[in-house]
RNA sequence: GCUGCUGUAGCUCAGAGGUAGAGCACUCCCUUGGUAAGGGAGAGGCCGAGAGUUCAAUUCUCUCCAGCAGCACCA
């Protein structure tokens, strides 16, 4: 092939072009027709998404990128918003270091540094810096790409006073390519790219930059806090308030908000991180409870209940002293000093500490007595409550305490029956997250850095889990199969399910971790059909994961509007009159009998402030009843989120209500 | 834990260097009214905690505590 023969180019509909030397995506559209060079953003050659003017090195496929490829189209916009973002701020805070800004899942960040002379930026600052992106943006400032020597970057940063880009710049693998992208001719950033052929490309209304944060330099809580300044980009306005509209969705089911109007519990600063759950909330609470208590009834477990203190010393030897001391709550084992001076503990007690995790407790259980191959497996569950010390910028609402009850489970069994355990868990955890109305995610988290046990038991761990979603047919793109290194804990690889709510958010919550650790360090052992010795494995395993935080997803999941079976009051008789108050309390009755959990409301009030109260408490059903019901024998049935009434007997009312409050592994 | 913001009545929020206000909720009175707010009156606050500046601090400053948004951690 002679080297100066024109590329073959391959387009999606398989016809060919032959393009010359030079000669980029932008030149093909331009040959097709100019509203399609108009359109263009950038291109995929081969595959790979690069600028549109970026020449071609050879023959190849090309797909021309344009607003239709949404994804693409997104990603590259959300990435240049960025990019303005950071030259705004410069613009308008000469002195400012600029850092690093990626697109997101709605849109962009930058961090920046802001110049010694000032403090962090602020929301209030944010529409003048809105202005200028939009000015840049009006201004249509081609972006162009150069390829610089390290050296000369490093000495251009250097020169800027940039040094963070310098630090990156001098560290950026060997043998890549340095490339910078110049806006117009008077800013540039380094950056691999690609990008849009101009900032005009933009939509200047699409973009709203919503909020300030600190952000460490890479990552690392060492290293210096920078600001970030968050935005959320799309490619036109419409899209952009569909995004707001669906915030707004989002923070009107906040459990935090919900809990507090719907009376399901509280927070207080004098017990922060812990949940003072209201008489509403804990009707919820013990539903799940029942529900969760059936399930493992049903499979094989036998409940248990450990000590919520155990001796320092018994934390050292199961690891956690060592690996989770930083997170555990500690006591002395002493009468405190009582007198009004001097100190209220001495020092010199013995240490306790509240449990984070109800695992040594239930070795210590399975470690009484001597254990046969025969008992195996063992299944031992708890509703376990336990305390972690979480760093305060933690804790949010009920997603993350300090105080939590898990629905803890550990089943000790022979390597050989790994794979069964794990199979019929997956398959409770797959009946009780549909009963819930989740969909999920199945994924792996592989062994951490910090880590106890050797790399054999590690690799034999990974295998089991992965082998078992495997040949149970979840190891697939329709669970979200996928591996995430480094993800598990210091004694156990994870399998986790994450589950997708009503509005398409994800949350962690189920587990099961295969654990060849503590059995070791606790020595726990049963006796083989060899007569010899064995070590069982211990697989730990969750699926609420805990109360708390299942709670919280449920009245973010619902929006408050919990099914029937779950919900605290069932249902409310009303009166419209006072003269209907004695049948009102005998219907309420006949369904309290029948375990419907009902009020009744008799209050002098008018029976559109009753509706309207009751519609706003979310209450399924409200039972009107006037002096025609009391006269008939019958009640106006209105059903939150219907218009208008159903009249039925109580016999129907009731065989209606039982149904609905029939928890769903207890329908027929 | 880090950065920024916030902390006033049960809730949502005004307010100002001279010890406080609204709406809803609450209590009482009138109203007995058919499916999303009937009317009136009343009660309710150590203005997150501590220190400083000032004749005077809830208001300004500092420190702590808690909350919020991120970060870093994690069920």
């Amino acid at each position: 092939m002679s080297s100066n023969s024109p590329f073959n180019i391959t387009l999606p509909d398989g016809s060919v072009r032959e393009m010359p030397h030079g000669a980029s995506p932008m030149d093909v559209a331009a040959a097709i027709s100019p509203g399609l060079a108009k359109a263009v953003i950038a291109a995929r050659v081969d595959g790979e998404l690069v600028d549109a003017t970026m020449a071609f090195t050879g023959d190849a496929a090309l797909h021309l990128v344009t607003a239709r490829d949404e994804a693409d189209a997104l990603e590259l916009a959300r990435h240049d918003f960025a990019h303005v973002l950071a030259e705004a701020v410069q613009q308008i805070f000469p002195g400012t270091q600029i850092t690093f800004g990626p697109a997101t899942d709605d849109g962009f960040y930058y961090d920046v540094m802001p110049p010694a002379s000032r403090g962090a930026f602020t929301e209030d600052e944010l529409p003048a810096i809105e202005d200028a992106m939009r000015a840049i943006i009006r201004a249509d400032k081609p972006l162009r790409r150069e390829v610089w020597s390290r050296a000369d970057l490093i000495q251009r940063w250097r020169e800027a006073g940039e040094n963070f880009k310098a630090e990156w710049a001098a560290e950026l693998p060997q043998g890549e390519e340095l490339s910078v992208y110049w806006s117009g001719d008077d800013w540039m950033d380094m950056c691999r790219g690609p990008h849009l052929p101009s900032t005009g490309r933009l939509d200047p209304a699409a973009f709203k930059l919503m909020r300030v944060a600190g952000a460490y330099w890479r990552g690392d809580q060492k290293n210096a806090q920078l600001t970030r300044i968050y935005g959320t980009g799309w490619l036109n306005k419409k899209q952009l308030d569909a995004h707001l509209l669906r915030l707004e969705e989002a923070a009107k089911r906040d459990h935090r908000k919900l809990g507090q109007e719907m009376d399901l519990f509280h927070l207080q600063q004098e017990a922060h991180g812990s949940v003072f759950w209201h008489p509403h909330g804990f009707r919820i609470w013990r539903e799940l409870e029942a529900y969760m208590r059936r399930a493992i009834d049903a499979s094989g477990y036998d409940e248990v209940k450990t000590p919520q203190v155990m001796d320092a010393r018994q934390w050292e030897q199961s690891g956690h002293w060592g690996k989770y001391r930083e997170n555990m709550f500690v006591i002395p084992d002493e009468v405190p000093n009582v007198e009004d001076e001097g100190p209220v503990v001495s020092g010199d007690a013995d240490w306790m500490a509240l449990k984070p995790m109800n695992c040594p407790a239930h070795v210590l259980i399975f470690r009484q007595g001597i254990k046969s191959y025969r008992d195996l497996p063992l299944r031992l569950f708890e509703h376990g409550c336990c305390h972690r010390n979480e760093p305060h910028g933690a804790l949010h609402g009920l997603m993350r305490v300090r105080q939590f009850t898990q629905d803890d489970a550990h089943i000790f069994c022979r390597e050989d029956q790994i794979i069964r355990e794990v199979q019929d868990f997956c398959a409770l955890a797959d009946r009780i997250y549909k009963d819930f109305g989740f969909t999920y995610a199945i994924k792996l988290a592989l062994r951490p850095d910090k880590r106890f046990g050797s790399d054999a038991d590690w690799d034999k761990a990974e295998n089991e889990l992965r082998n078992a979603v495997v040949q149970a047919g979840l190891a697939t793109a329709e669970y979200g199969w996928a591996e995430l290194p480094g993800e598990g804990a210091f004694y156990a690889p994870k399998l986790e399910w994450h589950l997708t709510d009503a509005i398409g958010r994800t949350w962690q919550v189920g587990t099961i971790q295969s654990d060849r650790v503590l059995p070791e360090r606790l020595d726990a052992s049963y006796i083989g059909e060899d007569g010899a010795r064995h070590r069982p494995i211990m697989l730990h395993r969750a699926i609420f994961g805990s109360y708390e935080r299942f709670l919280g997803i449920l009245i973010e999941h619902y929006a408050g509007r919990f099914p029937v079976w779950l919900t605290p009051v069932q249902a409310v008789v009303a009166t419209i009159v006072s003269d209907a108050d004695a049948y009102a309390g005998q219907v309420a009755a006949e369904l309290a009998a029948a375990g419907i959990r009902v009020e009744t409301d008799l209050r002098n009030e008018k029976i559109n402030y009753k509706v309207r109260e009751h519609s706003l408490a979310k209450v399924p059903h409200l039972l009107v009843v006037g002096a025609r019901e009391a006269a008939e024998g019958k009640v106006a049935i209105r059903t939150l989120g219907q218009d208008g009434q159903r009249i039925m007997t109580i016999a129907e009312a009731l065989a209606m209500l039982r149904a609905e409050a029939t928890p769903p592994d207890l329908r027929g």
